[in-house]
DNA sequence: TAAATATTTAGATAAGTTTCTAATTACATA
DNA sequence: TATGTAATTAGAAACTTATCTAAATATTTA
C-alpha cells in the first residue's frame, strides 16, 4: 500500500526545519527558488538542495520559467500522508446511523 | 503553534522504516522490547534505541512491567500531526451551512 | 544468594546529512 | 556576442545517525 522508497523520501524531506518552512512559505503561492533562498539566512545551493529533497519527495513541483524556476506545493503528496497516518487512528465509529427509521426500496 | 523542538523529535522519528514498522506493529496491542526485538532482523539494542527515539518523540509510551518493559503507540501525538498537514489543505469549505431557515435567539 | 532472563548503556565504526565556497550552466539583454 | 542574473552542480568539512558487540543494570526464580 505504501511503497517503502517513497515513504523513506518523504519522511527523510519531512526531517528538517528549513525545508518545512518552504512548504508552509509556499501555501501561499508559488516562489522562485530565489525568493525562496532570500527569505532564509542561508546559501543558495543549501536552499537549492532542500529544495531538490522537496522535490524528490513530491512535495513540490518546479517548472522553468525563462530564467527562473518556479516551486510550486504538490497537495496530492500530503493527502497521501495523512492516509497513512490514519490508520493508526482507533478503528472509530464509521457515520453508520444506528437506528435506521424508514427502509427505503 | 507547533513547537520546533517538537517537530523536530516527530519527524526524526518518522524518518526510518523500522521505527514506523515499530508503530504499525503496536497498532494491534501493546508489545514488550523483546517482542518487538523479535520481529526484526537486528541487535536488541539497535531496537532499544529505536524505541528511544519513538518516546522522545511521544510516539510511544513505555512501562516496566516486572522485568519486561511494555511499550504502546500513543495516538495524542498522531492527532497533532495531522493538524499540522492540514494546515496545507487549501482555506477548504468550512461545514457551516450557506442557508440558515431558522434564526434562533 | 547465585544464575538466568530482559533491557539498556557505552563505545566504536561506517554511512548519511547539512552547510559552505567555487565553478558551471542557462537564459536575457545591451 | 559579451555581460549580468538565476540556479544548480561539485567537492569538502563538520556533524549526526544507524548499527554492532561488550558491559552494566534490574528482576525473577531455583
Amino acid at each position: 500500500m505504501f511503497k517503502i522508497t517513497i515513504m523513506n523520501n518523504l519522511f527523510r524531506a519531512l526531517n528538517d526545519a528549513t525545508r518545512r518552512e518552504i512548504l508552509e512559505l509556499l501555501k501561499d503561492g508559488d516562489m522562485t527558488a530565489g525568493d525562496i533562498a532570500d527569505k532564509f539566512d542561508m546559501s543558495k545551493p543549501s536552499i537549492s538542495h532542500h529544495l531538490d529533497l522537496l522535490r524528490q519527495a513530491d512535495l513540490v513541483a518546479s517548472v522553468k520559467k525563462g530564467q527562473f524556476v518556479l516551486y510550486s506545493l504538490n497537495m496530492t503528496v500530503m493527502d497521501e500522508i495523512m492516509v497513512w497516518f490514519m490508520q493508526f487512528k482507533p478503528a472509530t465509529q464509521t457515520e453508520k446511523p444506528r437506528i435506521r427509521l424508514h427502509v427505503g426500496k
